[in-house]
DNA sequence: GCAAATTAATGATTTATTCAAG
DNA sequence: CTTGAATAAATCATTAATTTGC
């Protein structure tokens, strides 16, 4: 490839010379995407093939350019969705970033429903479930911290303060433990 | 008036006295979502009181909606994974991976099957894994249709028609091969 | 109009999580 | 507790849009 990337390289995906990247005709595109919305997300290999092999109808392509196409779709979906929670998360100011809370490393696990059966028939009268351990660093700041909350907002908090200043007003004084 | 941000409200549970059933809000699952993933899969009795607490801030919710939440999250993910795995047996125990393979580095082709391991690396050269047969429906359906095509937008297509009438209408040549 | 420069999209890789089998 | 299989998130890299000055 000459240094300057020139019009003839960038030439579709017939590559001659060997293109650096799959590039997608419209047709390929337009293809995918309708099998996506039509909700086809994580292909298999088998279907990938399959694609791979109707799409090459219109122009070169490889299975693992469709493999990649729905992984990037679905992950960029997600991403714009989680965007607009973000954004109004932010508006309506609460709690701690989403992904201090999507990358809590945080064990945990120590609950044990067994004898919470009928809980929810009993909800609202009597919790005869009692067992408890909440040293869950996650849960707690979840719990308590309600206004502050500015905490890191891109590295997974690996320990946490547990209490921000203020206790949280109120929240459930039957704290057992 | 804002139109986008009525999408909170729209959600909401604030519901007209005696709605049918916990409708949560973008935020209740989201925080929910940071809980599980942190780790919170069965939560105590008490935690759920205390999570209700919590939540209750961005709507209505109770503790049984939590305990369910729960329930139904740990339950779905098995079963999502369950499927998985009951796919690839029937699809024939071969291919079901084609992202493991950058995992593999594929040291070299037995002479057999061994062809399907790195699929990304190896996608373009050898595709000798099997022709498994394409009776793929949903495959089907998504490569022949390709016109708008809205299908539904929550229920996979189970079986459609399985050949469109022709093959793509050239709507934009402007891909030189 | 046209390219160089800059920005936005998106294809391709790498890294982290997750579940569960051994 | 460790490890295998699969995935999703984050990141890198290149192509396409677009802006800009001439």
């Amino acid at each position: 490839m000459s240094a300057t990337g020139t019009v003839v390289e960038r030439l579709s995906n017939s590559g001659s010379g060997g293109g650096s990247r799959w590039c997608p005709t419209p047709e390929q595109v337009m293809l995918l995407e309708g099998m996506y919305r039509g909700g086809l997300k994580t292909p298999t290999a088998t279907q990938i093939q399959q694609i791979t092999a109707r799409l090459s109808l219109y122009g070169k392509i490889q299975g693992k350019n469709v493999f990649y196409w729905f992984q990037n779709h679905k992950a960029r979906d997600r991403q714009k969705i989680r965007k607009k929670l973000m954004a109004m998360y932010q508006h309506q100011r609460l709690l701690p970033s989403y992904n201090s809370l999507y990358y809590h490393p945080l064990p945990l696990q120590g609950g044990d429903m067994s004898s919470c059966k009928n809980m929810v028939n009993e909800w609202n009268v009597d919790q005869t479930c009692k067992k408890v351990m909440c040293d869950c660093s996650l849960m707690t700041v979840m719990l308590m911290d309600q206004g502050t909350s500015q905490y890191c907002t891109r590295v997974p908090p690996k320990t946490l303060q547990l209490f921000p200043t203020a206790p949280a007003p109120t929240l459930n004084p039957s704290q057992p433990q």
